[in-house]
DNA sequence: AAGCCGGGGCA
DNA sequence: TGCCCAGGCTT
């Protein structure tokens, strides 16, 4: 390691001590509980995760209690949060753990590296947190703190990058205190070395910063970039007899898979209530319900994500026989509903059902 | 290599 | 609006 090398890493070492984010998380070097953590905190801030990891782990005090668990309780547990197969990864790698490993947490790179939902980065951050392996973390602050620093315009979003950033944070990584120093430069990017309008001249690595120099900070790190954004457009159905209310699981391979939802109709386009009329699944589902009464729900709910913008129609009917619904979809009480897990998406349709003033 | 997967905060 | 967040899996 060459003396800027050195340099960088005491200071940024030296700036983590001063300004380091006090988390649960940081208190332990439970194996188990910084696992939970990582996998929260994947694309996910702090603020957003913060109570969903006190929740997980007070829930689920060990490892094998939460691979004994149902996975409806674990999904039920992540809603809200998003990219749901990291909770769905999170119980199958339990269960990895219990039958695989005895029960122990894996305590090698490569095995830690084997769970599902692990990859390099958190089976760095895993590694390094709970048994000091010297692994390098490369997680979104940890890009931009080194293609700033070196001027690096590889796109990050790339293999040839990824490989070449991975190099340059293990070159700087401090293998003497690898949790440590990989703690700190995730933090020095969340906080000083930020995405927008960092505060450069009272940085203490600002003398050694490329990207300072050439005033250029903002244009790092360089991305390739394009997520496209896809409309989709969906048409629910809150269909009701007696106090009952029918619902589904979804179980493809697609957005939300394994939480429930009201009976579902998605169309390439956006439907009048005739037009939804006249599809086959809309018949299919309603058929032999006795007597049919629609009303439209007053909104369209626009639910955007960072790859698609679903167009959300809801509408309430009545029907007097479910002979036939009964056993294509799961029948509720209405009060039975808090027991699943659901998108944010349908659980903004129920707050607005039940506060139909309040704007969301 | 590219596409897919959520939700929210911020300028 | 666009960008980003302690990324990983599938195709």
């Amino acid at each position: 390691m060459n003396q800027d090398s050195q340099f960088i890493s005491r200071t940024i070492i030296e700036w983590y001590n001063h300004h380091k984010r006090d988390l649960p998380w940081r208190e332990t070097k439970d194996p188990y509980r910084i696992w939970i953590s990582e996998i929260i905190l994947q694309q996910t801030r702090v603020v957003q995760g913060y109570d969903y990891y006190i929740r997980f782990v007070d829930t689920f005090p060990d490892i094998i209690q939460l691979a004994d668990a149902d996975e409806d309780q674990v999904l039920k547990l992540w809603q809200g949060l998003g990219y749901y197969s990291r909770a769905r990864n999170l119980h199958t790698a339990a269960k990895q753990v219990r039958d695989n490993f005895k029960g122990s947490f894996p305590r090698t790179y490569e095995d830690i590296l084997s769970l599902k939902g692990v990859g390099e980065y958190t089976a760095a951050a895993i590694g390094s947190f709970a048994f000091e392996l010297p692994y390098a973390v490369v997680d979104g602050n940890v890009f931009r703190v080194l293609s700033r620093l070196f001027a690096i315009d590889t796109p990050i979003d790339t293999s040839t990058g990824k490989k070449l950033f991975t190099e340059l944070a293990n070159e700087l990584l401090d293998t003497k205190q690898p949790g440590l120093y990989n703690q700190s430069i995730m933090d020095f990017g969340a906080l000083q070395c930020v995405p927008q309008s960092p505060d450069c001249p009272n940085c203490p690595l600002s003398d050694k910063c490329m990207a300072y120099a050439q005033g250029k900070v903002s244009s790092y790190p360089v991305k390739q970039g394009k997520t496209k954004v896809k409309e989709r457009f969906f048409n629910y159905l809150d269909i009701h007899y007696k106090n009952n209310t029918y619902i589904q699981k979804r179980t493809a391979n697609d957005i939300w898979k394994n939480l429930y939802e009201l009976p579902l109709i998605e169309t390439g386009s956006e439907l009048t209530l005739e037009e939804l009329q006249q599809t086959q699944p809309f018949t299919d589902i309603l058929q032999n319900a006795g007597n049919i009464s629609i009303r439209p729900v007053s909104f369209t709910l626009k639910h955007i994500l960072s790859h698609r913008i679903i167009y959300a129609k809801f509408y309430k009917i009545d029907i007097t026989d479910d002979t036939l619904l009964k056993d294509r979809f799961i029948k509720i009480d209405k009060s039975q509903l808090d027991n699943y897990a659901i998108s944010r998406l349908v659980d903004k349709y129920f707050e607005k059902q039940a506060k139909p003033d309040l704007f969301l």
